[in-house]
DNA sequence: CTGTCAAACCATTTTATCCCACTTTGCACC
DNA sequence: GGTGCAAAGTGGGATAAAATGGTTTGACAG
């Protein structure tokens, strides 16, 4: 499989699961929405303001950028740098004496880049992370809970539509979890 | 199935199921009967003034709106803020290493959009969802548990008459449901 | 020395947000 | 019933902010 092209694998774990709640951005609000920008031929996308300016009022200027599966689709996830160095402390107690955990610290931590977010309020994404997720011209943000994830639009795009059919074939994803557990309260 | 257009499929489990009985707007009355209003060219909709108030009692000054499927139609889904939050809070212990969840994440939270109600009392619902739920000139928007449905009102035309329809045929459809038991007390 | 890439700067276009004004509806009171 | 007032709903334009494109400067590697 080249570099860019669509993956057929399922979805890696979230590496927001390892975030806690508490270090996740503070009361500070939350990302939210899904934003269509452009990338231009030097690497540059703008962070869409309302991502922003949840970083800003909570003075974080720096991402980091990585890559990752999520529904059998190649993306980048970024999250703000304090929320990655809780993210990397806990990976690195975890991994010390466990093979396994090696190739998850290879493929999540050893591409992740550091990326400031300049005073037009882009940052630069590394044509390597481009190519991994084959971004293009139009670019989708999708808000997570901790962090957010980078498309290309077209794959965003085919992966919500699978997320759509997928809920509606299979409305049992939702009843074998308990979800409404504090209803019996 | 491109954006906008109607789907045949079934509906998928209500994301109201999620919330638990605790988080609902607490004895500030509920929102309750359909209203129709016109959406304007830049996408902004009046919020019908009785749900209003019911938001304004709580002291509620923002909605969380993000797709959804009911009957088989595409239509949104608007929360006040706190009601979602609750939402998040449990997705996002719920999805740790589930990749399954990660259908449901993508479809339900990864657009849902903040949606600050204005000084006219009205919201700025996002193209993407705009398109999605096909809304053009009318919108109708009915009540729900803790929160309200938006649709195109010929949609919602449609669905309710497909519903009455439904029972006409069956009239034993809730027959085996239990609705005069009082779990609440 | 040269070529490449990234950072900083600046300029232009596009978009969104706020504000105000108008129309319509509903309600109380005459 | 009618009349007047207040609230609800609607539309558009001005202004600020966001998004994008290009050029120059500087660092580093070949």
């Amino acid at each position: 499989m080249t570099e860019g092209e669509k993956n057929t694998a399922t979805s890696l774990p979230s590496l927001e699961s390892l975030v806690g709640e508490s270090e996740a951005l503070a009361a500070k609000g939350r990302f939210r929405g899904c934003h269509e920008h452009s990338i231009d031929s030097k690497g540059r996308v703008s962070i869409p303001s309302s991502f922003r300016s949840v970083l800003q009022s909570s003075g974080v200027l720096e991402l980091v950028v990585t890559n990752y599966i999520c529904d059998g689709a190649r993306c980048l996830e970024a999250y703000p740098l304090p929320v990655w160095e809780s993210l990397e402390l806990k990976i690195s107690k975890l991994s010390s004496f466990d093979p396994r955990l090696k190739s998850l610290e290879n493929y999540y931590f050893s591409r992740a880049a550091s990326c400031p977010v300049d005073k037009a309020g882009r940052i630069l994404i590394p044509a390597n992370l481009r190519n991994y997720s084959g971004l293009q011209s139009q670019i989708s943000f999708t808000a997570g809970i901790s962090g957010f994830r980078i498309w290309d639009t077209r794959v965003w795009e085919h992966v919500f539509r699978e997320a759509e059919t997928r809920l509606l074939e299979n409305p049992d994803l939702f009843s074998g979890l308990d979800l409404t557990s504090d209803r019996h309260r």
